[in-house]
DNA sequence: CCCGATCATCGAACCGGTTCGACGATTGCG
DNA sequence: CGCAATCGTCGAACCGGTTCGATGATCGGG
């Protein structure tokens, strides 16, 4: 493999001059420039990627740190991920992917040994013991998800109090009385899933509000537990005439019960999902749905990231936690309720 | 950030002497040895990565290639993904994930550039074009797919042909004399997708030899036009009593399809799928099915290319080309068909 | 008691880039 | 015509590890 002294030698100068011509960070003479990059050209020179990080302190590469849980959907992580290698590569940067289950061990593997440029966080959890680690760390950081303390780092999520209150608004608005909330499992928020209850505390309070009664539970992951869930919900509260989403495995699974009961949507039932367009299209749901965009927050946050690397200036800036604002897609899956309970 | 000079200071050697007695590489006397570890857990002293990559000539990374095409099923792509990041993480490397659109482009980058020890390309098409890149690149490469032509890299992939095989033995056995083939979408053929055929010709082949009739057909990959496509199928050859789906995204609409017209599985029709278990778990899906086993391809990947990294020997064996044996997991949704048509 | 083998450690070179200061050759001006 | 400023190029040092050959100390044997 050619390196520079190669390239240098080929075009008959000192090696100085031959990374001077490639980079143009000094003026070098067009003739000389020339023979420079025409030795390259014919030595199919690429710079060793090692050999520059060593030099220049920066490896152009920005690690992801994900976390697969057995009880979390799986699909949807793919969405994030993409977000984030496409975003980096577009920006110069390729992307170490880190699924190691022991994230801090993982985390502090590639900070301190100069891997990587910065970290995006995905997970992360309302108390995260990645957070210390990352935040001593010399590089900077992005978190995807909101965590109980946000200091000295950038945070990325979708607004999941918002997010409770649309939902709850726009079944009210048509005319709603009783709804039924689903959420993730319950140990997904002994885990320190915050956006369980972050959605489902402010669903409750407007609900309140709005004298609305609202049926606030714990969901499943899995078949067949979710089947189950779902029609002893149904049984259990006749009355209520909306069903609020936030759990992709219910989500994915309330088609196979709604044909199995025969009720209608949102003839008989009105539904709104919170997932995202793909998620949504790979299911075939066709229900309104709130869009949880986890390419735009990959995205997002691998931008900032990557501003905060490039520049002292806004390395200096004060952190910033973005959320972004639940929208609405509508798939005509709610109506007013019918005058009679189901 | 403490260096290894910074180690041999404190501990009062000399930087070659940390390095032997932190690398074992040279008898070094016991005291100094506990000095200098004692040192390097003081200063919590991490090797920087790309010296010692521009070094040893080794970085410790392997390089994971994977296209994603508007029309493929993303949830099947993550554990691929897994089997090759955790089995990687457990021989001691990290995973450099490129997801860019040009794998020609990105794959003489990461190898050229000298940022990853070895590559494990996805997705590979009959004809990949990226496969003469990995031939050249200085890096051993593996792949999950069967391309046309193996020469110089170590295959994995499924062995569709038997797949396609068993599915039509294990109906014939049952007394199915007609059966459906629903493939992939035409263009993942036309894009090279090798597996599609692989499988549709072993089984009209056998079929043919048993005398059973086979309607084999391109599918679809997204709704409605899987729906559409499901239940053109069915009118179309009403004496059809069992079906085979190599297609995700065909099994995942098929339930919601055999619901809607009342058909029962297996006492009306008979079904067998092609996928990995998790994704049977994940759409909630209860056929019988063969194993893709993605995790165990991407993780077999992962060691054979690991084993030629390390070793000159390995390096020196002949290239192999390793078929899983396809697996038929019961989930009873085949029977005798009845006597009389659907 | 001296010599050669063994052992632990050190110094220097190297991997392949980047970057700083210096230096010689032009050029422009008085 | 001579001197200063400018321009282009070079050599050397550096980033932080690893590794080779050499060196001095210790040991055992004759």
């Amino acid at each position: 493999m050619a390196t520079i002294g190669d390239v240098a030698r080929e075009a008959g100068v000192s090696r100085s001059t031959a990374s001077y011509a490639l980079s143009g960070k000094r003026p070098i003479s067009e003739e000389v420039r020339q023979r420079v990059l025409a030795a390259a050209e014919a030595l199919a020179y690429t710079p060793n990627a090692g050999a520059r990080a060593l030099a220049t302190a920066q490896t152009k590469v920005l690690g992801l740190l994900a976390q697969f849980h057995e009880d979390e959907f799986a699909p949807a992580m793919m969405q994030y991920i993409l977000g984030v290698t496409n975003t980096a590569r577009d920006l110069g940067y390729d992307t170490l992917l880190v699924t190691e289950a022991d994230g801090v061990r993982a985390l502090r593997r590639v900070t301190d040994s100069r891997m990587v440029d910065g970290v995006v966080l995905m997970n992360v959890a309302q108390d995260d013991a990645r957070l210390p680690v990352l935040r001593a760390a010399p590089q900077p950081g992005a978190l995807v998800g909101l965590p109980g303390d946000c200091s000295g780092l950038d945070v990325f999520d979708l607004d999941f109090a918002e997010a409770g209150r649309v939902m709850v608004d726009h079944l009210h608005r048509l005319g709603h009385r009783e709804l039924i909330l689903i959420s993730h499992p319950e140990h997904v928020v002994e885990r320190g899933g915050a956006y369980v209850w972050r959605l489902r505390d402010a669903a409750l309070e407007r609900a309140r509000q709005l004298g609305v009664t609202l049926h606030a539970v714990y969901g499943e992951s899995r078949q067949p537990a979710v089947g189950r869930l779902l029609n002893g919900l149904l049984d259990a509260y006749p009355a209520a005439t909306g069903l609020l989403i936030n759990n992709e495995a219910v989500a994915a699974a309330l088609p196979s019960v709604t044909y199995a009961r025969g009720l209608r949507v949102p003839e008989d039932l009105s539904v709104i999902g919170r997932y995202s367009a793909d998620f949504a299209a790979t299911f075939s749901l066709s229900y309104s749905f709130i869009e949880s965009a986890p390419d735009r927050l990959g995205s997002m946050a691998v931008r900032q990231l990557v501003r905060r690397v490039e520049s002292a200036q806004a390395r200096a800036e004060p952190f910033v936690v973005r959320f972004i604002s639940p929208e609405l897609v509508s798939r005509e899956s709610t109506a007013p309720p019918r005058p009679h309970t189901r």
